[in-house]
Formats: structure tokens, C-alpha cells, sequence
DNA sequence: TCGTAATACTTTGATATTCTATGTATATAG
DNA sequence: CTATATACATAGAATATCAAAGTATTACGA
């Protein structure tokens, strides 16, 4: 299982990931971070929710209720032009926190 | 600067990295963060001593006082066996982690 | 030798975050 | 008709965090 900690930090660049290759809703969401995951992060309902309340409060994603004939209604939520742009930083920062991380990491291999 | 979930996840395993490198005391893992980082990430020290105590009661790392003849006594902490099965766990959960980021970046870039 | 800044470590507690638990409701399979 | 999966929502207990304040020594310029 991946830290508390970790999860935390990843939360908001995947949730904007899997929204930027398209429109997804609260449960599959969930479904697809733990596959794609291989099961290692597992985010309960009531994880998730808040933060997707979060996001479109900080008008990073978008909703809107869908009702396809059938099947009860979804909240599909949408990235947005400002959600891209957060997605850009957010990985920006990751690479550079990676960096200083594989810094300490070659040195401390040198010795076989 | 970095996000403050970013600063949190990547806390342990840069301490840890940075002792493994070599022994080292508080106020000048403050200042090595801060150059590995290029500036964009600052610890304070009301931040880091905790950390420090906390790692040190989960037996990952080790400290003693030393007075070199002159200087003010320093608190140098040792990265314990514990310490490095440790980091090796936290390196494994962050390539993880980064693994399933650069999936959707990798996806989401196709567009060119 | 006096004052100031830098070094060095510590702890408290207000503030913010997190997530567990609980609630609602529909669809579907058996 | 019942159990389970789907689907979303939120209160608030529990926890984590970090700014701020405290102590003390050394270095250094005036």
C-alpha cells in the first residue's frame, strides 16, 4: 500500500490525469486509479468525493449531471482550461521533487 | 515553491537520502534541502526537529551530541539499518506512484 | 566589550486536514 | 423480494502540521 502521505500528494495529478484523457465520474474514477495502480492505491468513496468538491470549487474540473436513459443519474466531471494548467504545474513540481530525490539516490548507490 | 503535500511526502525519504550520504545534524539538513532544491524547497526549523524526533523514535534513524572542541554543542543524527530498509520502501512506493503518473502523462501528450 | 546576527535545538497549541462512518437511493441479479 | 453493486454526499472525530516563541552559544564588527 502507497503512504497516507504519498496518496495525498498524488491525489489531485491523477484525478486531473484520468480527467484530461477524458470525462469520468466519481465511482469509475475510483475503479480506474485502483487499476491502474495494480491495486497498490485504493481511495474509499469517502476519500474521493471531497476532493472532486475540492477541485471544482478551485474551478479546476467541472460537472454536470447525466442521466443516459437507463441508468441512474452520474455527475460527469470534466477538466478544465485552468485544470490543465494546474495539471502543468503539478507535474512540474513532481519532476522536481523526483529530481532532488534521484540526486540523493545515485550518490547513495555508488557503492554497490 | 513546492505544495505542501509534496513538501510532507517527500520529507522522509529526503532526510533519510541525505543521511545515508553521510551523518548530518538539524540545522544543516535544513540548508542542504535548500541547495539540492535549488531554493524551492525551504524547511524551517520548527518544521524539520520534529520530523527528526519523530524518525528518531521510529528507530530510523539515531542521534548523539558532539562538542568538536570550540563549536556549540550539534545534535548529529545516523541513519539506522531500519533507516535504510526504510528508504529502500519509500524509494519502491515513489517510482510506483510516479509510474502510474507518467501513464497518464504519457497518454494525455499524444495530442502533441 | 557590547550589540547584533547567525547558529543550533526545542516545544506548544491553534489551525487545518483527513477519512471513517453513516446516510440516501437506484439498478440488477438471483 | 432481497442482496449486492452502483452512485453520490457529508458530519465531525481524530490527527497532523507548522508558525511562533523560547533558550542559548558563537562570531563579528563597531
Amino acid at each position: 500500500m502507497i503512504s497516507k502521505n504519498l496518496t495525498a500528494a498524488s491525489t489531485k495529478p491523477i484525478i486531473l490525469g484520468i480527467l484530461k484523457q477524458g470525462n469520468s465520474y466519481g465511482y469509475l474514477i475510483i475503479k480506474k486509479i485502483k487499476e491502474l495502480s495494480g491495486g497498490k492505491m485504493e481511495y474509499s468513496d469517502g476519500m474521493l468525493y471531497p476532493v472532486l468538491h475540492r477541485l471544482e470549487k478551485e474551478k479546476f474540473i467541472k460537472s454536470n449531471w447525466t442521466m443516459d436513459g437507463g441508468s441512474r443519474p452520474r455527475k460527469y466531471y470534466e477538466i478544465t482550461e485552468l485544470g490543465k494548467q494546474e495539471l502543468v504545474h503539478e507535474q512540474a513540481q513532481w519532476v522536481e521533487v523526483t529530481s532532488v530525490l534521484e540526486t540523493l539516490w545515485g550518490k547513495t548507490s555508488t557503492s554497490t
